[in-house]
DNA sequence: CGGTATTTGTACGTATGTATG
DNA sequence: GCATACATACGTACAAATACC
């Protein structure tokens, strides 16, 4: 399944089909993947190739690491609805430290701006925002 | 400057030390940042730390790299603003692999997500695309 | 409460490959 | 061809968080 000859990186080829893996549903949000030794068990590749594709799909967004305990897809967030006002903007970009700490933001989630006709701009935590156009 | 006994991780250290130095505007955009080897020789840290510390500010989007030529803050880019029709949403998330080749998104770039009033979708490069409200 | 096993986190070193100039 | 610089991949060791008994 993962070929170390074919000119793609291996931990890319890990990080594919785990993201297809999931995207298939083998594992619904909350339930915990395989750990890295298994992995690494599993596919026969170093302990640092298997965690820098753990880190692509962590920064992806694609799942969510807790210390000690495993590696989950995350739970669907309930969303804010924020009303958009005539005449504002809206662009992305991922946080700064400040905001991932103020917010608790996970790896992988950007944040949403609204910059307002008078310039002044408002930042959301993107997993967790949607910016109603009336 | 760093202080491996602090209890903050090294990589994060140096990560943090980096923006605040392209904050402060020490590397213009498109400026070379120093080379991997420089910064190790220069805080006296591991190779692998180093990386891990670049790792982490290209997914920020802070940085972008070039392979056998170094790293740099990117360009700014020419926006496109795109007119978002009343009754839509706007919401965000990070690209899929195909989006990212579809557009060559560089590291840390989200897509931004219009969603009609049909529920019809329709993703844009976040580093690229504005929505306007109108 | 403590001890143990499991699992992820940090940090280092080494070797080799690939792209740029 | 050569020097510089980033990319990939392996290994090791120890620390820290979690869960269970």
């Amino acid at each position: 399944m993962i070929d170390p000859a074919s000119g793609v990186p291996v931990y890319r080829q890990l990080a594919d089909v785990l993201r297809a893996r999931i995207v298939a549903g083998e594992w619904l949000p909350g339930a915990r993947l395989p750990s890295e030794t298994r992995l690494v068990q599993e596919y026969g590749i170093g302990r640092t190739t298997v965690r820098r594709a753990i880190a692509a799909l962590r920064s992806a967004g694609v799942i969510e690491v807790v210390h000690g305990w495993g590696m989950r897809v995350p739970l669907p967030r309930e969303v804010e609805r924020v009303r958009g006002e005539s005449g504002s903007v809206v662009s992305v970009r991922m946080p700064t430290p400040l905001e991932r700490a103020t917010w608790a933001l996970a790896d992988g989630v950007p944040m949403v701006v609204v910059t307002g006709p008078d310039g002044l701009a408002e930042a959301f935590p993107g997993d967790r925002t949607e910016i109603d156009i009336p």
